[in-house]
DNA sequence: ATGTAGCTTGACCGCGGGGTCAAGTTAAAT
DNA sequence: ATTTAACTTGACCCCGCGGTCAAGCTACAT
């Protein structure tokens, strides 16, 4: 590979890496070379699909958030908690960070090492679920797959009310722990009193993203 | 308005209540036009915009569903199942009908009455709230804005898993009005075994419709 | 039967996405 | 310095969206 190519190459990893993590992957690939100072067709040659620059450019970060928040919740000594904990941190990541929502909540079978860093989480996943069922702190009919639903529907929510609404996933998480919980406790809820007017907008920007 | 003006219009209408209410209400309007059998400069010429569509379309249609799933909430004579039985029809009324999900969770600033509908639709849910909340079944931090964002993130999940898990919001639901319910109770959660690959498909099509 | 206002049509515009490739440029080997 | 293979570029293609409008057609009153 030339020198000019490699510096290219990196160059738009670097914008990549940047909108990804602002926009979410599915980021024109144009805008991506457009902020690298490239035209399109390098990027193209350099790396053909939109899958094989994801794998090279969020892969490590997005599995060094999740194993960050994975190892937090399976440090904690009550299963609960680390249950709860890994349950907001994830959706916290979601919320902050599109590129990671994406990664959570979609599927690139093209991104090998992605995926196959995805799986890995996924188990993780499962040993934290597993943990609080056996503790008997989770509700025993709550599946990993439920698991996965509602990180989808807070990915969702989160990004369509970002700007509009920014604590309302916080509150529909913490709604939802509450149901999860075996033991009746109720979580406080983050703040987050909205005028009709605020709703109403979050309402329609809502409406423009989808 | 001439007679063949008269025909087409209703030709119109009925092609657009049809894929509004299959596909949501952001449906391309040619699209609409081809059903309708008519040319898409007719649409434009007697509708003008699609809200105006929208007014004339769907109004009847939302405000009707969800006026009666309101009248039954407020039937019930125990405030709690009132609340619980609104979320879940309105919730399940989210994923049959990608029109009202779209009215729910979306604003229509051109489809006045349909606006006014929904300010009346809101009504009623601050009502079925409050009697929840005076009864003190319902968690006294719940507010309206909650509700609306509840049903936002439903509408989502609901319609991104529609033809992949179609049982994965009403779980959330479960799930949520159990964390929302002042005394402790676990409401059964209906049934949905997913094996991995059906999880990993539901996820690749959210990708998809993302 | 004919005139005309009302209506319909489809080609056309702008936009923005994905993707390709011939022509031109440049790094680097000799 | 010259050559050549590697690389870059941007014009170009496709598609589908919203939206407009001159030209032509048709319902209807006379």
């Amino acid at each position: 590979m030339r020198a000019d190519a490699q510096r290219n190459a990196e160059k738009l990893r670097a914008a990549a890496a940047e909108l990804f993590r602002e926009r979410g992957l599915q980021v024109p690939l144009k805008e991506i070379a457009r902020r690298a100072g490239v035209s399109h067709g390098t990027l193209y040659n350099l790396f053909g699909t939109r899958e094989a620059l994801i794998d090279e450019v969020v892969t490590e970060h997005a599995t060094s958030r999740l194993d960050e928040v994975a190892q937090q919740a399976l440090a904690c000594a009550d299963p609960w908690d680390g249950f709860a904990h890994y349950v907001e941190k994830l959706c916290e990541l979601q919320a902050t960070d599109p590129a990671v929502a994406d990664v959570v909540s979609g599927r690139y079978p093209g991104a090998e090492r992605l995926m196959t860093a995805c799986a890995q989480s996924m188990d993780a996943a499962q040993r934290i679920v597993g943990r609080a069922h056996e503790a008997g702190a989770l509700r025993p009919d709550f599946t990993n797959a439920d698991l996965v639903f509602a990180f989808a529907a807070n990915a969702l929510l989160a990004r369509a009310t970002a700007d509009t609404a920014p604590t309302a996933w916080r509150r529909q998480v913490a709604y939802l722990l509450d149901g999860l919980r075996t033991e009746a406790a109720r979580t406080s809820v983050p703040a987050g009193r909205l005028t009709r007017q605020q709703v109403q907008d979050a309402l329609t920007s809502l409406g423009e993203k989808a």
